[in-house]
DNA sequence: AGGTTATCTGCAATCGTTCTCAGTAACGAT
DNA sequence: ATCGTTACTGAGAACGATTGCAGATAACCT
C-alpha cells in the first residue's frame, strides 16, 4: 500500500526529511541521484493533504454550474480545462438547478479549492453579500449576482443577442414575434427578455404579453412554451427561442404537432449546437463562443491567484452575431400581404 | 478574512478544541448553543486541509473521462453526480484525449481524492499494473484494461449493441454494409468491431476489408471516414457508425455532399443523441443508458469506500437497445432486385 | 454519605508536509 | 591562520484538525 511518507524516503537516503522536502520544491540538494532514485523505488507520493495544509493552497479550481448535460456548460467547462494549465486542476460541481445544492457546494467547497468559477443560478434571491461570506475567490461566468461587483465576470452581450434575434425577425417582415424567454430571475433570462423588448419597440412593434412566455431554460419548458404558443388564437409567425434546450423543446414540439418550419412559423434560437446544420430545415441561431468564456473565467481567475488576490474585479464580455441558415423566412401573412399588393 | 480556526472558537466558547471538534462531529456536549452561536459570529468553516491529513480521507471521488463535451461522457458525469449523496463531491478530469493528462492527472489525484471512477483512453498501451500503481481505488466505465481485474467496472453490452445493429441492416436487406469504428486499442472500439463481423458471418456476408475504416471517436474522423467510404467503387448501402460524434461527422459528410438518407445510404449510429429525432431523417440508433451507467460505477465505488476498501471486484453490465426511427430502408439495389423479381 | 456508573472534558500526540533558523563544510581571498 | 562568502543541511516548530487517555463532574443507586 502507498502510505510511503517523505520521511521514508529520507530515511532510505541517508539525510533528513527537511532535504527531501527541498529536493521536491526544486532547490539543487547534494544526493539528487539517490533520492530519485529512492523514490522511485518506495514510490512516493507527496500527499496532498498535507501541502494543502501547510500552503493553504489545493491547486484546485473548482466550477460550479447548474447543468453539465446541457452543451452550453460542457463548452464553458472544456474551455475552462484548457486554460487550467500544468500546476493546477479542475472540480467540477452540477448543481441540478438547485439552489440548496449550490449554497451547500459553496460552503463545502472552502479550504478544498483555491477559487471558484461559476454561473449562479439566480441573481435576486440572496442577501447582498451572499457570496462574498463563503471567503472564496469568484469569478462569474454568462450570469451576474447582487454582489457581483467584487468579483470578476465574463458575460456574453445577452441583450444584443436578443435584439439581433429579433431584429432579424423584423426585417424577414415578422410581426407577430413570441419570445419563450429563461427566468427573469437570471441574468442572461432578464438581458435576452430586455433586448427582444427594446427591439420591438424600436420597430414599432407593441410587445404583446400573450407572445412572451417565462420559461425555464430547459426542454420540457421549451416544449410546453410552444404547444402554449400554438394555442393563442393569432398565433406568432415567429419565435425567438432563448437557449439551446428549449430551442430543442420547441423542435419537438413543433415535429409532435406536424407545424412546418419555417412554412408555419420561423424559429431562432440562442446559443448554437453542434447539430444544429443537421436538424431539418438546419437551425438559424445566435451564437457565441462558450469555450472561449471558459477560458477567460479560469484566465481571469489564475491572474488573480497569482497576485496574491490581490488583483480588482475585471469584467469582460463575448460577442454573439448571428448564424443564418434555415429555419427562419418569410411570415406566411406578410407574403399575402405582399402578392395583394402586386395584385393592387 | 476566513483564517478562523477552531482555537478560536474553543476561545471564544471558554472550552478546549477538543470539544468543539466533538461538537462537530456529532457527539452531546454541555454548551452547544454557545458553540452554534461562536461559529455562525466567527464564520468559522472547518479546515478540509487539515481534516484530510488527519483522517486520510477527502470525501472527493475523481472522474476522469477524455472527453465531457461528448454528450455520452457529459451523462456518465451526470449520472454519478446523482449518487455521489451528501457528503462527498465529484473532481472532474478531463484529459482531452491525451493520454501524457491521463497519466499526469492519475498521479497528481493521489492523496486529493478518495477513488477513481474513469474511462481510460486505451486498454493495450500500458503495463498489465499500470493502474495499480497509483494506489487509488478505480471504478471503470465503458472501458476496461489490462489490470482490470483487479477493479471494477461498468460496462456496455458493445458487441451486443454491434450485432443488433449489423443484424437489423441485413434483416432489411443490406449486403454491402460498412462501418466506421473507434480504436482498436480501445474496448468499445474493439467489441464493436468484433460485433459487426461476427453479425456479418453469421449473416453469411464475408466482411470487406475495404469496408471497414477504423477512425479516432472524433467528429472529423467521422466526417473523413464517410469521404472516404463514399469513393470506394461499390461504395456500402448502409454503414454502422461507433459512437455519436463520428456519427455527426458523417451526417455531416452526407450532407455536404448531397447524399440523401435513407434513400442513397442507410445510417445507423451507436449511442443515443438528444438531437437524434430532429435531424433528416430521424436517426435510428443503437442508445443505452448513460447516467444509469454513471450512477452504477459511483454505486460501485460508494460501496467499496464504505467497506474500507475491503470488497472485491464487480462487474456490471448496462443492456442496449435499438431505437428504430428514420435512417435506415431498404437497400437501392435490393429494391431492384426485387422490382425485378415482381417483373420476372 | 459512600460507591458505582455514565457522561463529559482537557491534555497532548498525531497526520505529512514546509519553512525558519542556526549551523557546517568548502573554498578563495586576505 | 583567519575571515567572508557561498551552498547546502538538519532540528524542530508550525499548519488545523482528530482522538486516546485519564481526570473531572454529575447522576444514580443502595
Amino acid at each position: 500500500m502507498s502510505t510511503v511518507t517523505i520521511t521514508d524516503v529520507a530515511k532510505r537516503v541517508g539525510v533528513s526529511v527537511a532535504t527531501i522536502s527541498r529536493y521536491l520544491s526544486g532547490f539543487t540538494v547534494r544526493n539528487e541521484e539517490k533520492i530519485r532514485e529512492a523514490i522511485v523505488e518506495l514510490n512516493y507520493r507527496p500527499s496532498a493533504a498535507a501541502r494543502n495544509l501547510k500552503s493553504g493552497r489545493t491547486g484546485i479550481i473548482a466550477i460550479v454550474v447548474p447543468d453539465i448535460t446541457n452543451p452550453f456548460f460542457a463548452s464553458i467547462v472544456e474551455g475552462a480545462e484548457s486554460a487550467v494549465g500544468e500546476d493546477r486542476m479542475i472540480l467540477l460541481v452540477n448543481t441540478g438547478d438547485s439552489r440548496e445544492r449550490e449554497e451547500k457546494a459553496l460552503s463545502q467547497l472552502f479550504g478544498r479549492v483555491d477559487g471558484v468559477i461559476m454561473a449562479p443560478l439566480t441573481e435576486d434571491e440572496q442577501g447582498p453579500s451572499f457570496f462574498s461570506q463563503f471567503g472564496l475567490p469568484i469569478v462569474f461566468v454568462d450570469r451576474v449576482t447582487k454582489d457581483g461587483e467584487r468579483f470578476s465576470s465574463v458575460l456574453t452581450d445577452n441583450a444584443k443577442g436578443a435584439q439581433l434575434a429579433t431584429d432579424y425577425l423584423i426585417s424577414q417582415g415578422h410581426r407577430k414575434i413570441a419570445m419563450i424567454g429563461g427566468p427573469r430571475t437570471t441574468t442572461p433570462g432578464k438581458k435576452r427578455a430586455d433586448g427582444y423588448r427594446s427591439a420591438l419597440t424600436r420597430g414599432e412593434i407593441s410587445p404583446l404579453d400573450e407572445y412572451f412566455i417565462e420559461s425555464d431554460f430547459s426542454e420540457a419548458g421549451g416544449y410546453a412554451a410552444m404547444c402554449q404558443l400554438l394555442e393563442i388564437d393569432a398565433p406568432p409567425t415567429a419565435v425567438f427561442v432563448a437557449n439551446n434546450l428549449m430551442t430543442m423543446g420547441a423542435l419537438h414540439a413543433l415535429r409532435d404537432r406536424g407545424v412546418s418550419i419555417p412554412g408555419e412559423i420561423s424559429i431562432i434560437g440562442f446559443d448554437d449546437l453542434e447539430f444544429a446544420e443537421l436538424v431539418n430545415p438546419p437551425l438559424t441561431v445566435i451564437a457565441r463562443d462558450a469555450r472561449l468564456q471558459g477560458s477567460q473565467a479560469m484566465d481571469l481567475m489564475i491572474k488573480h491567484l497569482n497576485n496574491g488576490g490581490a488583483t480588482p474585479p475585471e469584467h469582460s464580455m463575448v460577442d454573439v452575431h448571428l448564424v443564418e441558415r434555415g429555419s427562419c423566412a418569410l411570415p406566411r401573412e406578410s407574403q399575402k400581404i405582399r402578392s395583394n399588393k402586386i395584385d393592387h
